[in-house]
RNA sequence: GGGCCGUUAGCUCAGUCGGUUAGAGCGCAGUCCUGAUAAGACUGAGGUCCGUGGUUCGAAUCCACGACGGCCCA
């Protein structure tokens, strides 16, 4: 097989099948060469003759060929041409979860996008048609922040002051602001999303559809007015968010810490029923009405003594033990006091004694006396349980005070306990709160935190306080001006969530989540614990509450459309809802007054506007803006209900996920979506999170302009799984795209080059199946990949299905174009040769199609070279082309294991030589392998199999045995040790003559017996012994002049043996090599023939003579000159095997 | 305080049902190959599989407890 010259390579050509086309001379087509690399790709003419293909230099510029291909697609209108192609196709949906524009997309936006990008795309391969509608979510708290921030103020009254009119006009000039850049990102990242027409949180019909929505639920009786605990800033008079709260912890804050006797009441006969034993075991007589002794006290600890003003109630945890317990003999009084058990001592001190121990369920529905008596506290307040009570701190008794805790008001709710408020909105104790005593509260007029004194005071006089002292925590402070804050309870509208729990529960089973542990882990937890939805917010940037009420007789109504509003909007308000003036914002609509329908009184709109969640879960319903049952079966019956698929970061299983769910569990019944892919977030290069404060936020342009949108994608794919943290830095983006994207491009460079020299038409050239082990081999693998790739794909998975490809393309690259590059190079056109760039051709033609869903720029570009331009009919685009189908005829399972076997034994081949520091170029006589059982020795030995490991390690010869064979003993050397703690035994005396016997036969006979498990036979002083393998142990050595590498059970070794014949072809080797460096230093082209020089010592002439044709024929050397070279050639000075050589070339005259 | 996730080579990550000697890429060191040439391949060094205990003939893998990191919620 010799490379081609200029005359083998012409005249097949001249007379070759048509495929070849018009035989067009050679020297011609180089010339060509740099011109037609000028040539158009889009061109789609292609004359008979000319190279097939638009030329690919292995340089390439990625962030380039991306925006030819944003060019193409946009000429073209790719996009809406997926929608044409498939307009009777089953619709696949696609919720886009909204993104707020007020700010730049960030790179975590990426992930999410590309992950959303990449489902829709493979389906509509699928056959399907994709529906994504863009979305931007608009309203909201963290909107309004950036706005008082922007005009410096700092509290609701300055914002009113300021006017709500200016303030929201503001806020929604602001949401859009960033719209521009993030429509460019989404462009450039190929994120496939409608957003010419997307759906807006804040337009008027998409408001309308959430309060359609709310007055479904409303119907339903599951909106509701209550209480809700949030934290408060006393001093901004305002509720905080929770991502506020968390600006503003401080550690170590130091607050009182006070434990407090609640006296068990004289008469326990009025509550609930107590277990009758359990009250005699805390000494209280049932039938005589009273306690034995002193009245115990439960003792509660807390470290907000203002909050026990509002006390009315106290929780323990039912299934923990409880105990009654006596001071210490002599300590006067000798009170006692109930607490849990396993804090007895850490509260206490030593010296207390036990009188009983019950559980904390026995201790449910005990009345104790109130510290403090509002006119709204009951007389007797009551112990309750509660699965919040903590065994860690405090007494495991918590004091509930359902105003100022959230625990405590939900317990509060569940057992109709009062809210009672003894502080202000501002923190200030309330001065018109009378006790029952007739005074006012200890520290009345004062701010919450000074009062705290007072109240410890008042508590220490009247015999309540046991011990005061100081605890330090962490304590939330508000992060405008640092007041501390309180929690507070507000009166606010609910969404009764609860009362769906189970459906909530039970849908989400129906839900395919990935990563799995979501469904049943953070959802499912969350779902469990599920709280009604505290919906309402007292702001102003939000969907307004559609709730009116009567000034008359108090009525609340709520409205679900736009048309009920007009029809009873009282007559001089109708003009403010005349569509082209229409903002169903504040304060606008909050001028719409409306008629009772109870009383015929005026109603007004409560001043509340809704969590923004509310408005992204309510998405399926208002995209389409949906006011009516009928709407919402026409969204079923064209498939955009419920969604296929959705994708947010994990941060959302609390907030989009769950409110999607929420309102279209409460609405319809049923989830709103099919799969999840969850994902995790993205952390810098040194695992923390990524933010502006720490300033260590990648941006996603740097990345994409310097690597690629393809690479960044295909990174953010395969670099981890999708519901794992990452970490994230351009220079691992920068690994993807060595690591894939350019071995694949070299690939394809490669492919293209020769392709064209050869006139190769893959649409010309018949696919008769390939004969070559390698073309069956690496068509297996890919029917394979495909398989695998659609079937994770499939199940949402594009994180291992990206893994699948690099494999295969790693094993195209280094073994299959590796070991082929003889057969693209070599000069006769033979069915081999087709062979071979047929199944290149097919690899690479079907990995535009299996890589469009995640490289979609880099597929588009093999594809419109590799497809499309042959082929007019073909889908101008490869994502409107149909997913590849794997042909199970294709996969030979056996084939796959011999080839996986070959390339190991040449990896261990390379190693033997590299241990033996010879080099590959030097020819060898023989390779030893040892194979681990019979089936591979069969797969190795095959033909072709052998061929591709001799040619690789450049060896003549390949013996295989199998280990642990009689083969196996006879081609290797051993050392044969008997054991004589075996020996000694069996046969006493005689042992050191049977050893000697045994250590005089040949090692190989004997290895050759205990390879194959046989007893050795030998005659010791004319007896015959059988000696059995386990009585010698035999070890293998390496042979001599062998260097030997073992690893997995295999063994592989070369014998290092070089011959003057393989010396002299080794040099031979060699000297081509210098001159190939030589030919490449002096800048000639590949095909250019040349004359060479050489002089040097007698061996070199040799090796000239003996293998003169063999090196004129690689090196296209038309004559081999000894002696000085004309001036002007090229000349080069080497060592080759300790001989020095001076090598010159030349450019042969034309 | 609760829930969920993670912890494997210097870095980024695989590791199937529990099964022989735990792998890859990058980086480092060395070498090789080469008209795919500003690429590529090979080899080497590098491991307390977070720790402890348990189950098992056998644990990176299963269980319990703990540590650390992250997220969410209090």
């Amino acid at each position: 097989m010799s490379r081609r010259s200029r005359e083998s390579r012409v005249v097949p050509r001249a007379q070759g099948p048509s495929l070849w086309g018009t035989g067009l001379r050679l020297t011609k087509a180089i010339e060509s060469r740099e011109a037609a690399r000028m040539a158009s790709y889009q061109d789609p003419e292609r004359v008979q003759g000319t190279p097939c293909f638009k030329p690919v230099s292995s340089k390439v510029s990625f962030p380039k060929l991306e925006e030819d291909v944003l060019r193409f697609w946009k000429e073209r209108d790719v996009f809406h041409q997926v929608d044409r192609a498939r307009k009777d196709s089953p619709v696949f949906m696609l919720y886009e979860g909204p993104p707020t524009a007020n700010g730049t997309p960030g790179i975590h936006h990426v992930l999410a996008r590309v992950f959303k990008d990449i489902i829709p795309r493979y389906k509509t391969m699928k056959g399907f048609r994709p529906i994504r509608k863009g979305g931007w979510d608009t309203h909201g708290l963290p909107v309004e922040l950036e706005i008082e921030k922007e005009l410096g103020l700092s509290s609701k009254r300055q914002i009113e002051e300021y006017g709500i009119e200016r303030f929201n006009a503001r806020c929604k000039e602001s949401v859009m602001r960033y719209v521009m850049e993030w429509e460019e990102l989404t462009e450039r990242i190929a994120f496939w999303l409608d957003l010419a027409d997307p759906y807006i949180t804040f337009q008027n019909g998409y408001i309308e559809s959430c309060w359609w929505v709310l007055r479904q639920l409303w119907d339903q009786g599951l909106v509701e007015r209550g209480y809700k605990v949030a934290p408060h800033c006393p001093r901004c008079v305002t509720t905080l968010s929770s991502h506020e709260v968390a600006l503003g912890y401080q550690e170590d804050t130091p607050d009182p810490s006070i434990f407090v006797r609640f006296r068990l009441s004289v008469d326990q006969s009025t509550g609930p029923s107590v277990s009758g034993a359990a009250l005699k075991r805390l000494g209280y007589d049932r039938v005589g009405g009273r306690w034995a002794s002193d009245r115990p006290a439960i003792l509660g600890w807390t470290t907000t003594p203002w909050t026990v003003t509002a006390n009315v109630a106290l929780a323990v945890a039912p299934d923990e033990e409880y105990m009654l317990v006596q001071a210490p003999a002599g300590q006067t009084p000798q009170e006692r006091l109930i607490l849990a058990r396993k804090l007895v001592e850490a509260v206490l001190g030593p010296g207390w004694e036990e009188v009983a121990t019950v559980k904390g369920e026995d201790l449910v529905g005990l009345s104790y006396e109130p510290p403090f008596r509002a006119p709204e506290t009951p007389a007797q307040c009551r112990v309750l349980p509660a699965d919040f009570v903590s065994m860690e701190e405090g007494t495991g008794v918590v004091h509930i005070s359902p105003a100022y805790g959230a625990e405590d008001q939900e317990l509060g709710k569940q057992h109709g306990l009062p809210t009672i408020h003894t502080v202000d909105a501002q923190g200030v104790l309330r001065t018109d709160v009378k006790l029952a005593s007739g005074e006012a509260l200890p520290g009345a007029g004062k701010f919450f935190k000074e009062a705290d004194q007072d109240l410890m005071e008042d508590l220490e006089r009247r015999v309540l306080l046991f011990r005061r002292g100081v605890y330090r925590h962490t304590y939330p402070f508000c992060w405008r001006c640092d007041t501390p804050l309180l929690y507070y309870a507000k009166e606010s509208w609910y969404i009764r969530t609860t009362a769906r729990k189970d459906r909530l529960i039970s849908g989400n089973q129906e839900v395919h989540w990935y990563p799995e542990h979501i469904q049943e882990g953070r959802f499912g937890e969350w779902l469990r614990n599920n709280v009604d939805w505290a919906l309402s917010r007292e702001r102003y940037w939000g969907t307004p509450l559609p709730i009116w009420q009567c000034a008359g007789c108090g009525e609340y109504h709520c409205i679900g459309t736009l048309a009920e509003l007009r029809e009873q909007a009282l007559p001089g308000h109708r003009s403010l809802l005349d569509p082209e003036r229409l903002d169903l914002h504040r304060p606008y609509v909050d001028q719409v007054m409306v008629r009772c329908q109870a009383c015929g009184g005026e109603m007004r709109r409560v001043p509340e506007v809704m969590d923004c969640w509310y408005d992204s879960g309510a998405m399926p319903f208002a995209q389409d803006h949906v006011v009516s049952d009928a709407d919402i079966a026409r969204l079923r019956s064209e498939g955009r209900f419920p969604a296929d698929y959705i994708c947010e970061a994990v941060d959302q299983t609390r907030g989009w996920f769950y409110s999607l769910h929420a309102l279209s569990t409460l609405l319809v019944g049923e989830p709103c979506y099919r799969n999840v892919i969850c994902l995790g977030l993205i952390l810098d290069a040194g695992g923390e999170k990524m933010s502006k404060s720490r300033g260590n936020v990648v941006e996603p342009w740097a990345v994409i302009n310097q690597h690629g949108a393809d690479a960044l994608r295909w990174y953010l794919f395969t670099a981890a799984p999708p519901g794992n943290a990452r970490r994230f830095s351009s220079d691992l983006v920068g690994e993807a795209v060595r690591r894939f994207l350019l071995p694949l491009w070299n690939v394809y460079s490669f492919f293209v080059t020769y392709a064209n020299l050869d006139r190769f038409n893959p649409a010309t050239s018949q696919a008769s199946p390939p004969r070559s082990d390698l073309d069956r081999w690496v068509l297996s693998e890919l029917h394979r990949l495909v398989g695998e790739v659609d079937r994770l794909l499939g199940a949402y998975n594009p994180t291992d299905a990206g893994r699948r490809i690099e494999e295969f393309v790693d094993a195209l690259s280094n073994w299959y174009v590796r070991r082929s590059r003889r057969r693209f190079w070599k000069g006769e056109d033979d069915e081999d040769k087709r062979s071979a760039y047929v199944t290149l051709y097919t690899c690479l033609a079907t990995l535009a199609r299996l890589l469009a869903p995640f490289t979609p720029f880099l597929a588009e570009d093999l594809y419109a070279n590799l497809v499309r331009s042959l082929d007019p009919g073909a889908p101008e685009s490869v994502h409107l082309a149909d997913f590849p189908v794997a042909d199970a005829h294709m996969i030979d399972q056996e084939l796959s294991e011999a080839m996986a076997l070959a390339m190991r034994v040449a990896s261990l081949g390379r190693a033997a030589r590299q241990k033996a520091g010879i080099r590959i170029r030097q020819p060898l006589g023989l390779l030893h392998v040892i194979t681990r059982n019979q089936l591979e020795l069969y797969s190795l030995t095959r033909e072709h199999t052998l061929r591709q490991i001799k040619d690789e390690l450049n060896v003549k010869d390949v013996r295989v045995v199998v280990a642990g064979t009689s083969a196996e003993a006879l081609v290797w050397k051993w050392k044969v040790t008997p054991d004589m703690s075996m020996l000694g035994p069996r046969y006493e005396s005689r042992a050191r003559a049977v050893r000697d016997a045994i250590l005089r036969l040949s090692p190989q006979v004997v290895a050759s017996n205990v390879m194959s498990n046989q007893p050795v036979q030998l005659s010791v002083s004319g007896q015959e012994i059988k000696v059995s393998p386990d009585e010698v142990k035999v070890e293998r050595l390496a042979p001599d002049n062998t260097s030997l590498v073992e690893e997995g059970g295999y063994v592989v070794a070369v014998d290092t043996r070089i011959t003057p014949e393989l010396a002299d072809e080794g040099m031979a080797r060699e000297l081509v090599h210098h001159l190939q460096n030589l030919r490449r230093a002096a800048g000639f082209d590949i095909a250019d023939r040349i004359i060479t020089w050489y002089q040097g010592d007698e061996r070199l002439h040799q090796v000239m003579e003996k293998h003169g044709d063999y090196i004129r024929q690689e090196t296209l050397s038309l004559e081999l000159r000894q002696g000085e070279p004309e001036p002007g050639a090229h000349a080069g000075e080497q060592r080759i095997d300790g001989g020095a050589v001076k090598l010159a070339v030349q450019r042969a005259s034309r």
